[in-house]
DNA sequence: GATGAATGAGCTTTCATTCAT
DNA sequence: TATGAATGAAAGCTCATTCAT
């Protein structure tokens, strides 16, 4: 292949690349506008500037693009997160888990859209099985450890996990969809409700709880 | 007006009742399963068997219908828990508002419908300012008593109440749209959002709960 | 019903069935003219002056409106051929044979466009099993006729009809399709077709056959 | 021109043609399939593992392709045919007549994707004239020397010729078109309709016939 | 010679809503 | 009060063809 073949192909694929990029960002900001059923492959050409058929030379069909940004979406939740795990493995560990919560509910709200793709557009269909994802493992990891080590009392590891992701998603989630509530700060709310999460987890003065 | 041009209106108010009810049971459930804007007015019409139009003699609008159903939904909510408040003021006021908490999120569970309405199917549009329901209130009031009764720490009633909502939506919320998360038992998973929320604001020694 | 009520009623179903006989013959054209793909609801809308939504309260889809002229047109088919089979049993079993076969193709040539849809319009698909049309039980009846009184030879009756039937299958068709040929007189070919068709079966002086 | 551009050319052509082989021979099978208007330039394409435009280098339009196809399978009827002709031009005139139509119904049935192009898939536009193909001239060749020689009645050469074609047609088209009704024995049925075609043209014991 | 992104027009179908009856 | 035929707009998607590379 020689030089000028090079050029050809490296500059189509970057255009490529671009475009597909370019339809990406403003079907996120329209599905998250508009919800699944209501966003239009024609609205999506129109606001782009481009023909309804060159969004199918992308992908294949609306259920495609909107799947490549769940994806996408997931995965940006689990590298903000796995970055902070990797950073701060030594910490003290409800401290971690504590920052890690924090962290979530920072994603969500720093990112919307992402979160609306993650958890909020559409669930999965009830048929198929749910596909836990990667950013969950972390979350229970860092209970574990809480548990391990004896910070916390002894409690399900899971049972644990899955507690704090419903509270913090319950933040998280209606901070975002309900954003004209009067809500106290926003600072102080999140505090809040992971501190009364996390604080009765630590492990002294602890009362019995019937299963 | 005498009787017979009254038994005539009551006959037909009450059949007019009748076909509205009808009209509002098969649209919940349509809306529901389809979310808004797949829900079709067609489809509606013909799962009850009747024409089109006469959906529009009971409702301006696919709009104002599911408005109807929103107001409804709340107005259920707020009469499941206003019945508890009322019958239970005596008692400790943490287990009334743990009790609270468990109907709350018991509600949701059992009328999975209604808290679509509520709170799942449409966020308000982000323009109109956030009328808070008085099932709210309700909430608000149970924490002001845990407060002024000293049960808990001295913190701010609506910070707490907020941070309370935040995490009972979160269980339910997800409970009922990720049904396929390989969940722990409900209950278990209930009791751990609930207690761990709540027994961390208690001012000193954590008392007893009763199930 | 009062009769302010039966007029309504009849008033509505007389133009709604005016409206559909009107679809059904706008489509027949079109579906001849075009084939079965290249077929548009929307050029038949325009064509009728209606709009597109307008079709789909009298057939399903496409496939519905097509499917309702196949069966209209073997409908015809079988009520012409039918008639003649009743009126005539007495004849001569060869010439009521050759007269239902001069009238199949009779058929196929004033009605070209039901020839279209019962024979070449669109293969059934060969997955499903063929359904065998009444109108072919008449030819066979006639052909079975002819060889139980000795007028034929004892040829099998299956055999000669569906050989019969391929004959003046093939005139028609080729007539339909292929206006254009330089053909001879209409008659005349018919004719030889059916003569040649025929006239070999009856049961004395038979050539030897090469085979 | 030297002999390396001779041979660079050369190679081209060879190549080129190969391409052209390879679009018309895939795009022969899919347009069976898919009938004219479903069959797709894309999906040719993408059968073939070449760009769209690709196909346009060697064809103009899809018509085009269509029309060369058309050509290429009366070609090869004709040269099916043709060499019959040519290799038993000595025979008894009505055996080789028989065979000539034998073999054209054979033709179509070892190769009805040829048979479906020269007959069947399109009838040329009503408008222009119909150019009668060589492969016609053949059969009408078969039947003048019948008649010539004495071995059929004196009837019209072209009379017979369309009749016969007619019939053979009529056979060859319903076996291709519909694979699922419940025939007879294809052999039995192709002897049928030819026998019975042409023994009633020889030219002793000559029935009536009535109009 | 070959590519494949892009287009504009077209497809079948469904929708919320209206209105004469 | 109730009907349901009709509409205009819009949906997701595919097409034959073009053209800069």
């Amino acid at each position: 292949m020689n030089i000028v073949q090079y050029n050809e192909l490296s500059q189509r694929s970057v255009r490529q690349e671009f475009a597909r990029n370019q339809i990406l960002e403003a079907a996120r900001e329209l599905f998250v506008r508009d919800g699944y059923r209501a966003f239009s492959m024609r609205r999506l050409a129109g606001g782009i500037g481009c023909a309804v058929g060159t969004l199918y030379l992308h992908f294949d069909s609306k259920e495609e693009l909107f799947q490549t940004l769940v994806e996408q979406s997931f995965e940006r939740l689990y590298q903000y997160l796995s970055g902070l795990w990797a950073r701060h493995q030594d910490r003290d560990p409800v401290v971690l888990l504590k920052k890690g919560l924090f962290t979530y509910v920072e994603f969500g709200l720093r990112n919307p859209n992402d979160y609306h793709f993650a958890f909020l557009l559409r669930a999965t269909s009830p048929e198929q099985p749910y596909r836990v994802h990667p950013a969950f493992d972390i979350m229970r990891s860092m209970v574990r450890r809480c548990i391990e080590e004896c910070c916390f009392r002894q409690l399900d590891v899971e049972t644990v996990a899955q507690a704090l992701w419903a509270a913090i998603h319950g933040v998280t989630s209606l901070l975002i969809q309900r954003p004209n509530f009067p809500w106290v700060s926003r600072n102080k709310l999140i505090e809040q409700v992971i501190n009364n999460a996390v604080d009765s987890l630590v492990g002294h003065a602890v009362p019995e709880e019937g299963g």
